[in-house]
DNA sequence: TTAGGGTTAG
């Protein structure tokens, strides 16, 4: 403040240009805005601005420097012109402290004045360029100013395409690059995996390891790919690049461990996870996250309690996503009084605010203890912060299982509200009325449903066989071995009956009467994929299935049942965690 | 002349 009233005494009213510019320059702590803008609005209307490029010069460097978020500046450029303009140097200066896209209009503002920035100011502008039309304008400027073989600019430009979403621009960058390193081909996978292209985002490992360039994959490498494999379920490939990084000296690098744990726990290897947890000595936060989240999707929630627990005493310190990690451990294995301990540890022991995902894991316990008012109560009344789609979801899963009609309504009309609801949501509403047995709400929901084209995904399951997957579908016909499949599953629930599997026939929508529902569920696509898999997979091998949608209640029956009388270890990975069913029990409790 | 920019763990 003492050096912004020295500068308005030196400035006012008679400064000359070279005065003006000293004291400015003499300045090297940053203004408040207002004095900024008195400064400016005096050095307009004395003339200072116009007629000393180094005064403006100087400004501008103050203003820059005062200013980290300047909207102001994108104001005062307007009053540049040529002979006000400031050197190049200056203008990036000024460029660092802009928005995105005031940066952009400084820039083309520095062309009209007939300065063409250079190739500092398309790095400054590149760094937190994430729009399409922006990184299309920067790309244009790097071709035409020759800049393509600065390899850096390159790949900040193929970052900016990424985070626009579009791979094959940034695809077209990396072609033209003239020297493409390892982190040019990093950021390329991360493109991809960012959208969901993971099978090129393998291919591109298999291209930088076949390549005949000296560039090879890194340990960042092997991270992004482990994820990619994560998001896939892609076991076979995930152990192929763990094997790489081993291989190559990556596998004692802390992130690269805790990928594959992550990778391990995500395709339903616990043990395996385990085993690379257990031999990795510094164990950071993240380390024991990774392996407390895979335990509790997996099932194991008594195990992710008594990992937290070791945790504790080793003296790391839990974060947010370690809770999250114990209280989704509760939730998935019905620890309901375990939930609220934790959920009180957190905030009254480590003094920490839940989030939205915190608060989902409570409501789903507080569904389980049947006490669907007072959840609703504290999402309504208690949450700090705004509840979204996944809560409220979650809380009509309750309703269905409770039958609470009523307040399934009033939760579907606050995903109305949020504008969130999808096929899936009314597919729950109309479940609830299915187990209270209203089904002239049913068929009401149903209409409501077809005259708003609302479209339900279809459950399909899916079976990795030598590297193919086979897919099924509800009274599957297409698959080539259609007779067998139908033959083996009428064998199988001859077997189950008599062990005592008895069809869950709530789990079928349609209003049919008993025998009509019992048909109904025979053929569903984890069925048909057990069935399948019994077929052809040599006996020992676990049964890996993937579902799109969560198991339904039978289903879930009929596998555990399966396990016990087949002896066979039987994994399933639908949308929310894993179920691991073997001698007739299931990882997860009291499953509905 | 000065100044700038790219990937990475749960």
């Amino acid at each position: 403040m003492a050096l912004a009233s020295h500068l308005s005494q030196a400035l006012f009213p008679a400064a000359s240009p070279s005065a003006a510019a000293g004291a400015l320059l003499a300045s090297t702590s940053p203004l408040p805005v207002r004095h900024l803008l008195q400064l400016h609005a005096h050095l307009l209307r004395t003339g200072v601005l116009l007629l000393s490029p180094t005064a403006a010069s100087a400004f501008f460097s103050v203003a820059a420097s005062s200013l980290p978020s300047l909207r102001a500046l994108a104001v005062l450029q307007h009053h540049l012109t040529a002979a006000s303009l400031p050197s190049t140097f200056c203008c990036n200066s000024i460029l660092r402290c802009l928005s995105e896209s005031d940066a952009l209009s400084f820039l083309r503002r520095m062309r009209t004045l007939g300065r063409r920035g250079n190739a500092f100011s398309l790095a400054i502008l590149l760094k937190p360029c994430r729009t399409l039309s922006h990184a299309r304008q920067l790309h244009a400027n790097v071709v035409i100013e020759g800049h393509l073989r600065d390899s850096l600019l390159a790949t900040s430009l193929m970052r900016s395409y990424a985070i626009c979403g579009v791979g094959d621009c940034a695809r077209k960058v990396f072609d033209e690059m003239v020297m493409k390193d390892t982190v040019a081909w990093n950021v390329l996978i991360t493109c991809y995996a960012r959208n969901k292209r993971t099978k090129d985002t393998l291919w591109l490992f298999d291209e930088m390891r076949r390549g005949e360039s000296e560039v090879k994959p890194d340990e960042v490498t092997c991270i992004l790919l482990l994820q990619a494999c994560t998001s896939l379920g892609a076991l076979d490939f995930g152990e192929q690049i763990w094997e790489y990084a081993v291989e190559h000296g990556y596998g004692c690098e802390l992130k690269v461990r805790n990928s594959v744990i992550t990778m391990y726990t995500r395709c339903g290897c616990v043990e395996k996870a385990y085993q690379v947890f257990c031999h990795t000595p510094q164990k950071s936060v993240v380390t024991w996250s990774a392996m407390i989240m895979g335990l509790a999707a997996n099932g194991f929630g008594e195990d992710a309690i008594s990992a937290f627990e070791e945790m504790s005493r080793s003296g790391v310190v839990p974060d947010g996503q370690t809770f999250t990690g114990v209280l989704s451990a509760c939730s998935h294995s019905g620890l309901v009084d375990e939930g609220f301990r934790f959920f009180d540890m957190m905030r009254y022991e480590y003094k920490m605010m839940p989030n939205v995902r915190h608060y989902g894991c409570i409501v789903d316990l507080m569904g389980r203890a049947g006490l669907l008012d007072e959840a609703y109560e504290l999402v309504v009344k208690e949450m700090k912060v705004a509840p979204d789609a996944t809560i409220w979801r979650t809380l009509l899963g309750a309703c269905r299982i409770h039958g609470h009609v009523d307040l399934g309504e009033k939760v579907i009309s606050h995903l109305i509200e949020l504008k969130a609801q999808q096929a899936g949501d009314y597919v729950l509403l109309l479940n609830t009325y299915a187990a209270a047995g209203d089904w002239e709400k049913v068929a009401e929901v149903r209409k409501l449903m077809r005259e708003n084209e609302i479209q339900t995904t279809p459950g399909c399951t899916t079976v990795e066989l030598n590297g193919e997957l086979h897919e099924f579908i509800a009274d599957d016909a297409s698959h080539p071995r259609k007779a067998e499949i139908y033959g083996k599953l009428d064998e199988i629930n001859r077997h189950l009956r008599i062990a005592g599997y008895v069809p869950h026939v709530s789990s079928d929508l349609h209003d049919l009467d008993s025998e009509g529902k019992e048909c109904a569920l025979t053929y569903h696509s984890e069925k048909l994929a057990i069935a399948f898999a019994l077929l052809v997979m040599p006996q020992r091998r676990p049964i890996r299935l993937a579902k799109n949608l969560r198991v339904c209640v039978d289903c879930h029956n009929f596998t555990k049942v399966f396990s016990g009388v087949y002896n066979r270890l039987v994994i399933v990975r639908d949308r929310t965690r894993f179920h691991h069913f073997n001698g007739g029990q299931c990882s997860c409790n009291d499953y509905w």
